[in-house]
This record gives structure tokens, sequence and C-alpha cells, in this order.
DNA sequence: ACCTCTATATATAAACA
DNA sequence: TTGTTTATATATAGAGG
């Protein structure tokens, strides 16, 4: 069995295991970014284009 | 002594405890808009005003 | 403001349901 | 595919310098 939790820091090659990556990432960074916003009290703005070109986008209001 | 590692999800009252959870989230967010661009191939763009009205940007470009 | 340390919490890669 | 599990890696809160 392959080692978890662990990348190496280079775009990943399989299109499906890029695909998952980016959905799963994607979410932790946004995730991230509300928490900097709520807890610092900071603006943040946050736009995403994936490899298909969908846009993703969060920014804090307040 | 208080358990580390946790911290309530609001906003931190405390001034210079809000500022250093600042500038420690804000390292780590920028690392993970990083990480999503190069192993994910996507776009990023990120805009962060911190509590003292100071911009911080990244942008991933290919 | 910025470091280090390290215990604890969180994110997440791969597997699998 | 869409979600869940779980082992492992990473982020980080609090203390101290």
């Amino acid at each position: 069995m392959a080692r978890r939790g662990r990348v190496e820091l280079r775009r990943i090659e399989d299109r499906t295991s890029r695909q998952v990556r980016f959905s799963k990432r994607r979410a932790g960074l946004f995730k991230k970014a509300f928490e900097l916003s709520l807890l610092c009290d900071a603006e943040v703005a946050l736009l995403v284009f994936s490899p298909a070109g969908r846009l993703y986008e969060y920014s804090s209001s307040r």
C-alpha cells in the first residue's frame, strides 16, 4: 500500500487524481480563507479557475 | 496550561493575539493557494487586507 | 514584530464503500 | 462518480525568547 497523506510538490499528472485533488484542496482553501476573515477580522477575496476553466470565488463581507 | 491547537470559530478579541494569528494564518493560506495552483494546474488569485488595512496578494502565473 | 518549540487540531492521499 | 475511512502529513495555538 502506498503511503498516505504525502504528495510531491509538482503537477499531478493523472487526470482523475488531479481533479479529485482539486476538489478537495479547493474546499480546504476556501475554508481557510473564511476562517482567516472571521478569526482575524480581515477582508479576503479569492478567485480560482479550475483546469477545466470553471470559476470558483469567495469574498468576505462585513 | 491552556489547550494548544484549538480555537473557537469567532473573532479573536485580543488585539495582539489577533495580529499574531493573522500573520501565521495568512502564511498558511498563501502556501495552500500556491500548492493548489501547482499541484492541480489551477489559476488562483488571492487578495487579503489585514485589520490594519495592509494589502497582501498572490496570483499564480503560468 | 518575529523566531522556536511542541502538543494538539486539522487537512488530506489513498483506499474503498 | 460521490462519499467515507483512516493513516499520515501539515498547520497552528500557546508559551517562551
